[in-house]
DNA sequence: ACAATCTTTGACAAGTATGTCAAAGATGGC
DNA sequence: GCCATCTTTGACATACTTGTCAAAGATTGT
């Protein structure tokens, strides 16, 4: 072949997530993109397209490694003691400034997947993925009499608690409070 | 005084109300508004100066009933009623299309909130309202020795599992999933 | 060195949103 | 009836954003 992309395409996606995780997918432009990437405008409109399909890679992008990171933090053997350790590790995520913020896919996420129906899948996807993670946790942890519930209810209300320490963390910007918050839930939790 | 305003504000804000949930801060237009309450677009621009104080006063309104309605729902005297009853109907809200959605304080303030500080102060203030409503209401449930856990962390817990509930709905618009995640959350905390 | 192929670049067209403004229209008090 | 005051209305200017395109530039394989 030939012509081949200037620009790292990796640190791209990774600035866009920040891009979009800070500003949100409608106050975003694609001018935006091109400046704080430095990749010229007409060569993002020519690699992905669109804003659209832009937004879907890093999305992707970022779910993968997300969810990489929530299997990995849940291999502690002690069931609670995994699931304090996901959400610490999330926790810090969240409130360090760093390129992929947890909030990702609560925020602009949800203004895209409004939007576009295919970013609304992937993002269904997401939370099914995270939800059946943790699920396949649980069951461990009940095979080693570590928890006693309903599994895939509490996977739900997990994935849904780590929904709502998003949104906390996105404005209220501590995380003094995230981690209460996190440490209350697992402390009302049936484990053993 | 003269040349009083034609249009019923009260309607208008709720169909503000609506339209910005369903469509987000920034994906609304005062076009929009305009079509959908039938108020043209200068005599908005008139009555309210701009988008983002037009934002204020609905999102003013929305929190004001919100709170009103969660200060209702917990007056049942045995205190994991109160909150099955509150939690019932916040799901009610959520997953009926109606006016006054609950959603509107998770995704469309969230992108306003990072625009306009003004708007970001009403939001952690009406955080903070929620948050004191639960807590005085735990505080009365450990008097009547309905509870016994932490009130300051489970109040905070308890607003974060709020806005969770409400991304969950937004996403998968399955009232059946809202319930499991409230009827789950419930079931583990310390009532008595 | 050459050709084929892709990328980069900057200009362009079209559409959309915001906010302003002056003229016209109502309304209530005097 | 008339005036003062506010609202409504539609046009306007400005700015921004998206997406396209043709020309120029790079790179690889032969």
């Amino acid at each position: 072949m030939a012509g081949i992309r200037k620009f790292n395409e990796e640190k791209v996606l990774d600035i866009a997530i920040e891009v979009f995780s800070r500003k949100g997918f409608n106050a975003t432009t694609m001018l935006d993109l091109a400046k704080e990437t430095g990749v010229q405008r007409g060569s993002l409109y020519n690699a992905y397209k669109n804003k659209e399909v832009l937004f879907f890679k890093v999305f992707s992008r970022y779910t993968e490694n997300f969810l990489i990171l929530v299997e990995n933090e849940l291999q502690h053997p002690d069931a609670k003691k995994a699931f304090t350790q996901l959400f610490n590790t999330i926790e810090k995520r969240l409130c360090s400034d760093q390129q992929e913020r947890g909030c990702f896919s609560t925020r602009s996420i949800m203004e895209a997947a409004q939007q576009c129906p295919d970013i609304h899948l992937c993002l269904t996807q997401f939370l099914d993925g995270l939800e059946t993670i943790i699920k396949n946790r649980l069951e461990q942890a009940i095979e080693d009499e570590h928890f006693m519930g309903d599994v895939q209810s509490t996977a739900r209300y997990l994935v849904a608690l780590t929904r709502g320490i998003a949104v906390i963390e996105r404005v209220y910007h501590d995380n003094t409070r995230i981690s209460e918050i996190s440490t209350t839930a697992l402390a009302y939790m049936p484990f053993k």
